[in-house]
DNA sequence: GTCTATACGGTGATAGAC
DNA sequence: GTCTATCACCGTATAGAC
């Protein structure tokens, strides 16, 4: 903003470093927490003073939401889509795959700082963090169109939804590749709308 | 340990108050997070002075241990029992159901407990909270019983032990019943075994 | 833009009186 | 057992020189 990037140039100490600033976060973010991770820690990595970074953020929180702002809006566009889309049973499986199919490898970055900072959702300044509401909206809209609109369904389409949170999930610790997690957080996804679209369960005793 | 309980007597202030600043512990850390929680809020809901902490507990970390040696074994049995298990396909869906039954309501708390907390199992010295190993062993030990023991199908089975887990985050903010939390785990794990046990899987395209 | 210096508050922790 | 007082430390944040 202040100075027009050289074109051409390689030169990192541009005004890109607010960029870099954001991806360090990301990633130590996720790695340690945003508690657990102070402005010297992102400075250091920069290689820039810890003052230096009030430069171009307000303060840790002005990064947190910079981080946020960053994101793409999916879960608004899926919402749209959703709701201009004629009400059929169907669309509970193509909706969902659509979600999560949509976490291309690199989108993976979001649901793993989300993995490690549960919390950070709440605590964010009102609607700082739509993703949170907005999949609670989806959620919602695709409720409505179950056979059997039990409390153990909606929750099973919830949970059909966040497939992809539960593959990163279960995937810590472990050195299974991005594609292996989609994938499996697809065929998840796949079954467990389809058990939430049973006609009345039975319960085993 | 210092007096002998007296008979009967429904004082407050006895030597209990260790327990009820585990239960206040637990659901601090749940609610605002381990760093998020300081030992004055502890102490305050306690009603009792900051400093007074420390008669009962070494530091904030030694409340931390503290909380994870309260919790049972639940993770190593399973582990023991299926382990002296005869090698069996079918073993995979009676151990997964086992392990997501024995969380009745009241145990959810760990669980939850857990999901506010994901960073601290690493943060806890050496083998303070076995969990997430004796899991992981479960986890290898089952795949290996496993008809097509790919990638992504360990990381389904991975997906169906952890189904409890999964059920609580898509439950939270919501005001479902734990009791349909359990369920609706239950039922998801049958259907991620289900399909981690079908032969090599046909990807759609 | 980046730095040094510093203010300010909260936190975990200890010492010691009662 | 519980308190008051105090500690060192580290965090965010600000002021101002260069």
């Amino acid at each position: 903003m202040t100075k027009p990037p050289q074109a051409g140039a390689a030169r990192t100490s541009g005004a890109d470093t607010r960029k870099r600033a954001l991806n360090v976060a990301l990633r130590l973010f996720t790695q340690q927490g945003y508690e657990g991770t102070s402005l010297r820690d992102i400075a250091d990595e920069l290689g820039i003073n810890k003052a230096s970074l009030y430069y171009y953020f307000d303060g840790k929180e002005a990064i947190l939401r910079s981080l946020f702002e960053q994101r793409g809006d999916e879960a608004e566009d899926l919402l749209a889509w959703v709701q201009q889309q004629p009400s059929d049973p169907a669309l509970l499986q193509v909706a969902v795959q659509r979600w999560v199919r949509s976490f291309t490898v690199e989108k993976l970055q979001g649901i793993r700082f989300l993995a490690a900072n549960p919390l950070v959702l709440q605590s964010l300044p009102a609607g700082a963090a739509r993703i949170g509401n907005e999949l609670n909206a989806v959620a919602d809209a695709l409720a409505s169109l179950l056979p059997d609109r039990s409390d153990e369904n909606v929750l099973l389409l919830r949970m059909g939804l966040l497939s992809i949170n539960a593959a990163v999930q279960a995937a810590v610790r472990t050195d299974l590749d991005d594609e292996v997690i989609v994938a499996a957080a697809a065929r998840s996804a796949t079954a467990l709308v389809q058990i939430a679209t049973q006609t009345p369960h039975i319960r085993e005793q």
